[in-house]
DNA sequence: GAGTTTGAAACT
DNA sequence: CAGTTTCAAACTC
């Protein structure tokens, strides 16, 4: 999308002061696991004096993640600022893979920063629970400087080779504030277990369950021991190998001025001064728009399209920004009327300066990758703006993370990603941000210049609506009547347009081009299609058609496209497209034949993919109490375990030279056998760890 | 998908 | 206002 390309390309001009960098979330969904494979989360609080007791921003609770794949290394680096200005670092729990790439050591499924410093408790509820829990590392300090990482029982954690866990020195801003960052081990791609195929298993008679020799049923006896031992190292005994549900995070983030981290590209900060009260909550595919019930807010849903596409939606929810002080973003999170109501412990998130961003998991059983704060980058309809809306934060390049300036009340911890990592419904922008009404019928608008509203495809409520065709201009630069998106006041938006000027980047150009059309033609922008006479009920082309060869029954006719017969304003000739015309009647006949069997179409596919959406992506591996359900016990390698049961069988029937039916039923009857020795393995692994 | 036809819009 | 050119959509192959 040119528009988009154009604000990707933007640079934005480099910090004037030297403020602290910070590390940015630069990794796009689906992408930095495949790159880097460590995913990074800002957690920036300096402004935290040291004597307080560290509050629900300082804390993150994160859960380490399964990691499958071999020579990844899962690393929590912890950044703890609050301990103490001199900034004590943890870093590092490498654990070692095994050769079936199940971890071994101590899953870290929880970091807690703690003051030790400081006398005052812990505030409760800091870092939430969760049923997969079964370590709580918690950095320590003695009293002669001294720290380290403990289970959260005063043993110290060592790494799986016996070696310390390393402490590492963060870079210090300038302001003796310092960032904090955490860095989680990446939401790794979990294999799927791979679909065991439906095998059609012939009904067998009670009397003639096992009438395969005994001797063949014993051929698999060595390689099927294999699978009791795969699920043995998997299970949750040994509590490796678990997979943690991420949880979500909750954070504000303050630094001492503006500034804002970009990432790669070597593209610097810039300062930024704005105010936008944003709430983010991850919601689930299916879920449905949230409508605040009286509030001016908009709700608007995005969903990311991402490789996997299993990341978890995004709704950014923007509020007019008039009402942009503290206390009204603060409202704003915790009124939005029919929103899902947010975990306690990750509930609102409230600082003194900052705006309020909260963030809760849809559903911690289905979520898949960690949460993450995302917007999209500037697209022709949705835009940062100020809070007066007069100056645009436009050209924040993919990847920049926002912070806001000390006392301010701002958007912020928002990851900008390229706009076509966004797809439909696509954002609006808010109110200031809009051009003004179109013209109507009887508007007394005197300014002259008349916008469009929105962009093709775009209801003003923000929702998306049956989207416009999109245009194909090449030479009108989209910025002459030609081009349907611009006689109509919208933007173009997901057009095939070349140098398209019809778009917010362009407001200059595009206001003069409006300015010209009417001065041809006053009632440019007016609809084209109205009321027919006084008394009369049909609409009415108002200006009539020139037809000269289409018969005014082709699409090439105003009229006849518009579904209306040709009227004494038209001008056309050898016109057919009059009511009682047998032409128009066969055509019309045909046409709205064709309309039906569009819209039953439609019909039909909105339904499937409803239900395709309903349909779980991926059931639950844990039972509602915790336990470790049967069927998540058939990894890949179980599977190709039972595989080769089979595949022995198979080969000790060609060896004996049974009939094809026979064999066929000795290879069933393994996999039945390999079947029950799953049941029965996953049953002894489910026990208390 | 390329080429043609068509009529509205823009221009002279 | 009429004639011509430009343009993008509709249409055909």
């Amino acid at each position: 999308m040119e528009t988009t390309e154009s604000n990707n390309d933007r640079q934005i001009p480099p910090p004037t002061s030297p403020e602290p960098q910070l590390v940015n979330v630069n990794s796009l969904p689906g992408e930095s696991i495949s790159q880097n494979g460590v995913q990074q989360i800002l957690l920036n609080n300096p402004t935290v004096a040291t004597s307080q007791p560290m509050v629900k921003s300082d804390v993150v609770s994160t859960q380490a993640q399964h990691v499958n794949t071999p020579n990844e290394q899962q690393i929590i680096t912890v950044s703890d600022n609050a301990l103490n200005h001199a900034g004590p670092v943890v870093q590092a729990v490498k654990r070692p893979l095994s050769s079936t790439g199940i971890q071994q050591g101590p899953v870290i499924s929880k970091v807690i920063i703690r003051n030790t410093n400081s006398t005052q408790p812990v505030p409760p509820g800091l870092v939430g629970t969760s049923t997969a829990t079964k370590l709580t590392p918690t950095l320590v300090q003695t009293a002669d400087g001294k720290q380290f990482l403990t289970d959260g029982n005063g043993r110290q954690l060592v790494s799986a080779t016996g070696s310390p866990l390393k402490f590492v020195t963060v870079s210090q801003g300038t302001t003796g504030q310092k960032n904090v960052i955490l860095t989680t081990a990446p939401t790794s791609p979990i294999k799927p277990i791979a679909p065991l195929s439906k095998v059609p298993i012939a009904p067998i008679s009670p009397d003639k369950k096992s009438d395969t020799p005994a001797q063949y049923q014993r051929v698999s006896n060595v390689k099927r021991r294999k699978i009791a031992e795969l699920i043995q190292l998997n299970s949750g005994n040994s509590n490796q190998g678990k997979i943690a549900l991420p949880s979500g995070i909750v954070k504000i983030v303050s630094v001492p001025s503006s500034s804002v981290a970009a990432t790669g590209g070597g593209v610097s900060g810039t300062s930024v001064s704005s105010t936008i009260p944003v709430h983010v909550q991850t919601i689930s595919p299916s879920k449905q728009i949230l409508k605040p019930a009286a509030s001016t807010t908009t709700i608007h849903p995005i969903q990311l399209s991402t490789a996997g596409g299993k990341m978890p939606l995004m709704r950014i929810v923007s509020v007019t920004t008039g009402t942009t002080t503290a206390t009204s973003a603060t409202k704003m999170v915790t009124t939005i009327a029919g929103a899902k109501p947010i975990a306690p412990s990750l509930s609102t998130v409230v600082s003194g300066t900052t705006a309020k961003i909260a963030i809760a998991p849809s559903n911690s059983g289905k979520i898949t990758t960690q949460p993450r704060f995302i917007m999209p980058a500037n697209t022709p309809t949705f835009k940062i703006i100020n809070a007066s809306g007069v100056k645009p934060l436009a050209g924040l390049p993919p990847g920049t993370t926002l912070l806001a300036p000390q006392g301010s009340n701002i958007l912020q911890g928002l990851t900008v990603i390229p706009s076509n990592y966004v797809t439909a419904p696509q954002l609006v922008t808010t109110q200031q941000d809009q051009m003004p009404q179109l013209p109507q019928e009887n508007d007394t608008n005197t300014n002259g210049v008349k916008a469009p509203l929105k962009a093709n495809g775009v209801l003003p409520d923000g929702t998306a609506g049956r989207p416009r065709k999109p245009c194909n201009c090449t030479k009108s630069q989209c910025l002459k009547l030609y081009c349907d998106c611009f006689a109509n006041g919208e933007f173009c938006h997901e057009c095939n347009c070349c140098n398209c000027l019809n778009n917010q980047e362009h407001e200059e150009d595009r206001k003069r081009a409006i300015k010209s059309c009417l001065e041809r033609n006053p009632q440019a922008f007016h609809p084209k299609i109205g009321k027919g006479a006084a008394g009369q009920s049909q609409r009415r082309h108002n200006k009539g058609c020139n037809c000269k060869r289409s018969g005014c029954l082709k699409n090439y006719c105003e009229c006849y496209e518009a579904k209306i017969p040709c009227s004494s304003i038209c001008k056309c000739v050898g016109c057919k497209n009059f009511e009682e015309s047998p032409d128009r009647k066969s055509l019309m006949h045909l046409a709205d034949a064709a309309e039906v069997r569009h819209q039953q179409q439609a019909a039909a596919k909105d339904k499937l993919s409803s239900q395709i959406q309903e349909f779980p992506e991926r059931p639950p591996e844990f039972g509602e109490s915790g336990e470790r359900l049967p069927f998540s016990f058939i990894t890949s390698e179980v599977a190709e375990a039972t595989c080769d049961c089979m595949m022995a069988q198979a080969e000790e029937a060609v060896r004996l030279a049974v009939s094809p039916s026979i064999a066929e039923r000795m290879v069933l009857e393994e996999f039945g056998r390999c079947l029950k020795h799953v049941i029965s393995s996953a049953s002894r692994s489910k026990g208390p760890s």
